[in-house]
DNA sequence: GCTATTTATATCGTTCGCGATACAAAAGTA
DNA sequence: TACTTTTGTATCGCGAACGATATAAATAGC
């Protein structure tokens, strides 16, 4: 058994594992709301800058259109979200929130304490954290580029 | 437009990026077998300890059975496990290795390096990868605690 | 031994996530 | 202007993930 396949060797399981749990965390909360993970994190992009196009959201989310796009479907047939042709470019669809959508930034203000509750830890510490984020960062970047690289 | 809703400061949705641009790079040479990345996972529980019930690798994958169940059953069609109902308990059903399972640990030998090639980068360096494994792994041990809680 | 509860899988329905493809609008080119 | 290429969304199909539920086997309690 080699040791570079070993589970415990592995990075991208922690990272799957990790990321799964944690959107776990958020699940019950989100819920109560009519909301997904996904669903708050166009939310999230929506709040810091309305009105912008599927292909947009879709950049910021490093998520392919065909995601947003059914994910935007069904938040505007919940009322969140309105989908409006763009008047510049035709092919655009704009996506706004709705008052809805907007009220739910205040519904949903303790939600980022709550998870930070349920995933506190001695190796998350205010002198961690940002080391852990500037990794992730960088192995986000390098993994756009090659990615990107075979295309 | 509060500082704990900005996309920037969210852990979570870093761990998700990662995890998906890294898995993003698994899949060409995964698929090149016909497999996924969940499936390969199968195969990394299985190469380190074969022949276990479906239970065991979920626990191990941090996977419910009802994903890991139907993941199972495509990798029988396809020759690589197969399932037997267990024989101490009836109602167990033993994942076990085919030869084809075994075979793709050497055709498959060189996917770790690839992967560790396309997410090289500065932030992960000898040192520094100990480090990330602990947080995650306290991470991970701390979600588990907390969603478990509440059932 | 007999019922109640737990446990191991499985099935169903919904949402993601993404490769492949389609199509119309925009941009580039002859 | 006409023709080609690119770009922005959308549709389709499939494989996860997972909550809810079902079912049979094992265990516990009486």
């Amino acid at each position: 058994m080699k040791e570079e396949f070993r589970l415990d060797n592995q990075l991208c399981f922690r990272l799957y594992t990790a990321s799964r749990l944690l959107t776990q965390a958020y699940n019950p909360l989100l819920s109560a709301h009519g909301l997904t993970y996904p669903q708050y994190l166009v939310l999230l992009v929506l709040w810091e800058n309305d009105a912008q196009p599927v292909n947009d959201i879709a950049k910021r989310l490093c998520l392919e259109t065909n995601t947003v796009t059914p994910l935007v479907q069904r938040m505007e047939k919940q009322g969140i979200v309105t989908r409006a042709k763009g008047t510049n470019d035709a092919r655009q669809i704009i996506v706004s929130l709705t008052d809805k959508g907007q009220q739910l930034q205040t519904a949903l203000t303790d939600v980022p304490f709550a998870v930070g509750g349920a995933i506190a830890c001695k190796s998350l510490t205010p002198e961690t954290v940002p080391a852990l984020f500037q990794t992730l960062d960088d192995m986000i970047a390098q993994l756009k580029k090659n990615l990107k690289r075979d295309t």
